[in-house]
RNA sequence: GCGCCUAUAGCUCAAUGGACAGAGUGUUGCCCUCCGAAGGCAAAGAUAGUGGUUCGAUUCCACUUAGGCGCACCA
């Protein structure tokens, strides 16, 4: 098992918290403790503690007679309010170690990580951008971060299905048709100055289409059209998608729901359940809770037509009804308003709330040096997701978008993302991977060999103050993973890097490896720099980023 | 007008009601006869404002100020 999970069941325990270990929380000492305490915890109080009526203090000083941690601590101390430090024994730090080398590129594996709060199964939909133009940059982050929590769920063992829900039917994807019928008949059948409809996509992506299409279409068939620029987009989508690493399980089209007549079903169903009014011509959704806001919403316009938000509804009881686990949506903010009608739509239909999850991405505001990029979206122009993934490259991309929590704005400067220097964190990471590599290959070079290479004896970790925190970085690395899983935002796991990576380059400096005349040292610190670039190489590769050998 | 998100170091960002609020970058000064200086060490530098709840508030609540977003028979 690993350290910080022994730690915790231990804790947990202790507490009486046995089927919740996701209460207890471990985090690495304050700076001022940092020589003689490896990691720390606030223990359950609140949780656990404080029903016993017992002052925080006098409560940790409990945990810290009853606790049993023998194998792994050699100190344990009480400090206020309620901390319990811990100073690893030289055994456990071994382990770290040697469970690192051991399970390689599935460190760590986490047998059942479900105590900890990973949920079993979720269905996770994200991006879903309308397939009436190019990816632009705002659907770079929500894209990014549903990859990125898929690799992580799935790195704990969690069952994961990723979707993208394609709405390729409605008034859009009319426009759509229509626009490229435009395009078609002012490229190929030589009406120039036949206009492109005001409400119309402008884009250029439909000139390039309309160029290459046959002469023998007709003009006034919009619904070919639409079919043919859908294509097209999806396809273009799709590709960007695999530029910067993203890919779906399943591409779920609104079309399909209307074939089978489920939207009107769904209609149908909370009509019979009571939540359906009709006025002015259209079907109206009525939630009986008088006291929310949004209790009013077209089903059915008086043109015939049904909405957005049915198609939506039938969609997701049909997402309800496939799986078993969370169902999580990540929509950009502006969708914000779009949760609680969502919500009591699915409340009505009696579908469980506690398993629809919505995260919500803030908007990335795009920055070059500085300053904001302005897009004019007047032509139809704007900056695509393509266009900034090779500016910036996906690593810079996929590092920065994941540096700050989902609910947060973030700003993106272009030209720092772009500097292959220091001033971009993912450098600074990287970089600890390539030197580490570079040692490697160095040895390799230099032919130098050591005597404990062969034989396999257990190797000595030294227990200097900066081996110490190197080893201990590495005993958090599952942490980081739990709390990103937890809390649904891969930025745990890209702020512990950049942390480790520091604490890497802070070793590396004073502990020398292949000029290092005693040789179980030498192998000691060649095994631990190897333990290390593993958990960045894993690391990263949760992050959908490269670790690259040189740089 | 109503609602949602945000406000932390010069800049970009962390911090689960708990310890002396952390990183990167930028500024200043040091460190390559030595495995990659894309690095290390050191210094200076922050919770928007006013109240409240609490043993304890960056965190919760109220108000103020500032920014982003939303309030369709669009999707």
């Amino acid at each position: 098992m690993h350290l910080l999970i022994e730690l915790r069941r231990a804790l947990a325990h202790a507490c009486g918290l046995q089927e919740s270990l996701k209460d207890i929380f471990i985090e690495p000492p304050p700076e001022f403790l940092q020589e003689s305490f490896d990691a720390s915890s606030r223990i359950g109080y609140l949780k656990a503690g404080k029903a016993s009526g017992k002052k925080p203090l006098e409560w940790a000083e409990e945990i810290k007679r009853t606790i049993s941690v023998q194998t792994i601590a050699d100190k344990i101390e009480v400090h206020p309010p309620a901390y319990l430090n811990f100073r690893f024994n030289r055994a456990a730090l071994s382990a770290v170690v040697r469970q690192a080398l051991e399970e390689g590129g599935d460190y760590p594996k986490i047998s059942d990580a479900r105590p900890m709060g990973a949920p079993q199964e979720v269905l996770l939909e994200f991006c879903s951008a309308n397939p009436t133009g190019p990816l632009h940059f705002g659907h770079a982050r929500g894209s990014i971060l549903g990859d990125t929590l898929k690799r992580i769920y799935e790195h704990l063992g969690t069952s994961v299905k990723t979707e993208y829900y394609v709405n390729d039917v409605g008034m859009q994807i009319e426009r759509l048709g229509k626009s490229l019928a435009a395009r078609y008949r002012q490229k190929i059948l030589g009406q120039a100055d036949f206009s492109v409809p005001e409400d119309g996509y402008l884009g250029e992506y439909l000139v390039t289409l309309a160029e290459k299409l046959g002469p023998s279409l007709d003009p006034e068939n919009f619904g070919q059209f639409s079919d043919l620029a859908k294509k097209d987009l999806l396809a273009a989508i799709e590709k960007d998608l695999e530029g910067i690493g993203v890919g779906f399980d399943r591409w779920f089209c609104e079309s399909d729901l209307h074939k089978d007549n489920r939207v009107t079903a769904v209609i149908e169903r909370l009509r019979s359940l009571g939540f359906v009014t009709e006025k002015d011509g259209a079907i109206w959704f009525e939630t009986k809770d008088s006291s929310k806001e949004d209790k009013e919403r077209v089903l059915r316009k008086k043109d015939g037509k049904t909405t957005y938000f049915a198609s939506d509804l039938a969609y997701h009881q049909d997402k309800f009804s496939r799986a078993g686990g969370l169902l999580i949506n990540i929509w950009g903010a502006d969708h914000h308003g779009y949760v609680p009608r969502m919500k009591l739509g699915l409340a009505a239909l009696g579908l469980a709330a506690e398993r629809f999850e919505v995260i919500l991405v803030q908007m990335v505001r795009l920055m070059r040096n500085g300053q904001p990029v302005v897009l004019s979206k007047r032509s139809g122009d704007y900056l695509t997701l393509k266009e900034i993934a090779e500016e910036v490259g996906n690593d810079a991309l996929r590092f920065f978008l994941n540096s700050r929590s989902p609910n947060a704005q973030l700003d993106f400067d272009l030209e720092a993302a772009k500097k292959k220097s220091s001033e971009n964190p993912v450098y600074l990471v990287q970089y600890a991977h390539a030197r580490i590599v570079s040692i490697q290959r160095e040895k390799e070079a230099r032919r130098v060999h050591w005597p404990q290479e062969n034989s396999k004896p257990p190797f000595e970790l030294e227990e200097d103050a900066k081996s110490r925190l190197l080893v201990v970085s590495l005993a958090f690395f599952p942490e980081a993973i739990l709390s990103c899983a937890l809390r649904r935002s891969p930025h745990y796991l890209t702020n512990y890097l950049v942390d480790l990576a520091r604490t890497f380059h802070n070793y590396y400096e004073t502990h020398p490896i292949l000029s290092e005349k005693n040789d179980q040292l030498a192998w000691a610190r060649y095994k631990l720099c190897e333990a290390a670039r593993l958990v960045i190489a894993n690391g990263l590769g949760l992050l959908g980023i490269s670790a690259p050998e040189r740089m």
